[in-house]
DNA sequence: AGCACGCCGACT
DNA sequence: GTCGGCGTGCTC
């Protein structure tokens, strides 16, 4: 007899512990999906083996049986360890994590292939050579390989500069090896495209793929080609950082400063900590690609913990796009009172007439309203935080959602005086508007999420822009999905202000991304494209550099920033909810959380709050935020005292109160 | 979270 | 009597 201790599939805080059984099974083994009779009515239930030992190192009262190993599912003993760690890193429950590991569907009755490549043939492709850069980095990463260390390579390349095919290359490297390979993209550009470059260079057989439009029964029967060493090549979004390999050797993460690679749900993990912790345990090498880093880990790559490698030459040496700011502020004091700017007019006129086409870009994510002056461009920003302000029009005031800092709306600007300050926000629609007064006779579409689901698919208004029968388009950052510019002669960004402005301290980063990546959509063709900055902070960094096409310049101020008001990469943010429907508890609550950790942490911890979350009444839930900053090192006391505080004050049995934690997540609106 | 137990009122 | 409503407490 064995005995084993395992975590029952029940999703209750009450019971995410290991429970000890005997298992009549010699061949059990760390990761079998087994049944077990539980709890009174010794109901069979699934549970997950986490430990196998021979002897108890003490009686266990009431022992029962295995009934039964399930012949299927089984995680790797890896999956096993790395779902320990989520629990300890992410505050969740065992079964959050093996809920990572497992496929959610079941095996198919009439033993039919549900193959998600099954409609499409794929023309084999040959390896392509590589110019001077990406030769140098196929060295690297080859002698990284050989070393078989765990290890992190950041790849700095500008857009063009062909990192796709150092990723299959190195894809094919570790193949050759024998071991396996994920190759990780953002959702958005997990298009039919993007697959069939990786499907072509290795095959059907061999390729598998995970992404959320899947059926529940494909999942399953790619995660068993997977499982079973069919396919050693698994493509996919987020969640295909747990494929089921046996061996991998490589984790890539392209686009690796999307916000997509942090998960917004429970268990609400990072990608790239998943994969670095996976590759820790495999001795593998994680492999980050973009043209804009994140600050964090470019930081990471330029004090050593990550490998950096760039790649500055362009495939093929189309020059980059000419990019402008333009001044609002001058704009208004010239009587100008519309949302265009007189060069923005000029240019798009000028491109129409050569039979090009524009792109005006509204960044409307995170949108929420902020308060600034048109006359000097002065924003509303936390004297203690340095992060703008949300306008709450019921009590017309400005609050800090970092800290929850309240002040009344200034009359006039504190900065100039002037009286032209005022609640800022403009929609895709109204631009629309604008855009058809100013160009009755010119076709123009909106994309955004309210077409999207008003209007029918995405690709019906991209295809109809891309044949050239829409001439300007107004959109959201869905434009991004998998274009070919090739017309666009120029992208208006109609106010930079607005994600520069975002309450959180990653709105410059963003500012930045966003405006090298609008530029990009300038530059495809073999004309050179133009790029309209529109803004009331002409002279912020982030702006100026963007302006400039230059990281460095960009990188050098943000990070100077981070460390001065200590924000990532100098430290964990840990944002804690407390939700339940008597606003009065979750109030109370809230405040003895603070005063809990307070008293566990010292009167230096920096936590903010509690203040309201973002969204405080949601369908009758209450919600109360406290931000912790925990300085690098510090990471292990944080989440120990936080899940000391969570068993103090959220184990009554009547759970009126939840506590909802994330680390890091990518925002606080 | 489930699920069984048990204490109560309401119905054949 | 005994059926079933849901409040309470436990799960190797």
């Amino acid at each position: 007899m064995k005995y084993v201790d395992v975590v029952i599939d029940n999703n209750s805080d009450h019971t995410d512990e290991l429970y000890t059984y005997g298992c009549p099974f010699d061949h059990v083994r760390v990761g079998d999906k087994v049944y077990v009779p539980f709890a009174r009515g010794n109901k069979r239930r699934e549970a997950y083996v986490f430990t196998v030992k021979d002897r108890l190192d003490e009686p266990v009262r009431g022992l029962k049986e295995v009934l039964e190993i399930d012949p299927e599912i089984r995680l790797t003993e890896e999956a096993v360890d790395t779902c320990r760690w989520m629990k300890r890193r992410y505050l969740c429950k065992y079964i959050d994590g093996i809920k990572c590991f497992t496929p959610a569907g079941s095996s198919s009755k009439r033993g039919k292939k549900r193959d998600p490549l099954a409609e499409r043939e794929y023309v084999p492709d040959q390896p392509k050579a590589l110019n001077e850069e990406q030769a140098a980095a196929m060295d690297h990463i080859r002698k990284r390989l050989a070393e078989g260390n765990h290890c992190i390579v950041l790849m700095q390349g500008v857009t063009g500069s062909g990192k796709t095919e150092v990723y299959l290359q190195a894809i094919q490297a570790v193949v050759e090896q024998g071991r396996q390979a994920i190759m990780m993209v953002p959702e958005i550009s997990l298009t039919p495209q993007t697959i069939q470059r990786f499907v072509s260079r290795f095959g059907k057989e061999k390729t598998a793929v995970l992404h959320s439009k899947l059926s529940l029964g494909q999942r399953y029967d790619e995660w068993m080609r997977i499982r079973s060493g069919q396919a050693s090549i698994v493509i996919g979004a987020r969640s295909a950082v747990f494929a089921p390999l046996t061996d991998p050797g490589i984790i890539i993460l392209d686009e690796e400063h999307e916000t997509s690679y942090k998960s917004d749900k429970t268990p609400k993990y990072d990608a790239l900590e998943v994969a670095a912790r996976r590759m820790g345990y495999h001795g593998g090498l994680v492999l980050l690609g973009s043209a804009t880093p994140s600050v964090v880990n470019a930081y990471r790559s330029r004090s050593g913990l990550f490998d950096l490698i760039r790649l500055e030459k362009r495939y093929n040496e189309t020059p980059l796009p000419q990019v402008s700011v333009v001044d609002m502020r001058e704009e208004l004091k010239q009587g100008n009172h519309t949302m265009f700017s007189r060069s923005l007019i000029r240019a798009m006129e000028e491109q129409l007439d050569r039979g090009r086409q524009v792109i005006l870009f509204l960044n409307r994510r995170g949108y929420s309203s902020f308060v600034t002056c048109r006359s000097c461009g002065h924003t509303v920003t936390c004297p203690d935080c340095g992060i703008t302000m949300t306008y709450h029009k019921s009590d017309n005031a400005c609050v800090c959602h970092f800290c929850g800092k309240k002040q009344p709306l200034p009359r006039s600007c504190p900065a100039c005086g002037s009286s032209y300050i005022r609640q800022f926000g403009t929609g895709t629609e109204q631009v629309e508007e604008a855009v058809k007064e100013f160009f009755p006779e010119v076709s123009v579409a909106r994309l955004d999420l309210d077409t999207v689901r008003t209007k029918g698919s995405i690709d019906k208004i991209l295809k109809e822009f891309q044949k050239g029968k829409t001439r300007i388009l107004v959109g959201t950052q869905l434009v991004a999905k998998g274009l070919d510019f090739a017309n666009v002669g120029l992208v208006g960004i109609i106010s930079a202000d607005v994600t520069l402005n975002i309450p959180d301290f990653r709105s410059a980063e963003r500012t930045f991304q966003l405006v090298t990546q609008a530029a990009g959509w300038a530059g495809r063709g073999d004309e050179m494209g133009q790029v309209i900055i529109q803004t009331y902070s002409p002279d912020n960094y982030a702006v100026i550099a963007a302006a400039h096409q230059n990281y460095e310049e960009f990188y050098r101020q943000e990070v100077a920033l981070r460390k001065q008001l200590g924000y990532p990469p100098f430290c964990d943010l840990y944002q804690l909810i407390v939700a339940g429907e008597k606003e009065d508890l979750v109030q109370r609550t809230s405040q003895e959380l603070k005063d809990t950790l307070r008293a566990r942490l010292g009167e230096n911890a920096s936590i903010l709050g509690p203040g309201p979350a973002p969204m405080y009444l949601v369908n009758g839930v209450y919600r109360m935020q406290i931000l912790m900053k925990a300085p690098n090192g510090t990471r292990q006391e944080f989440s120990a005292v936080v899940t000391e505080a969570r068993k103090k004050l959220f184990t009554d049995k009547k759970q009126e109160c939840l506590l909802h934690t994330d680390i890091n997540p990518f925002s606080f609106v």
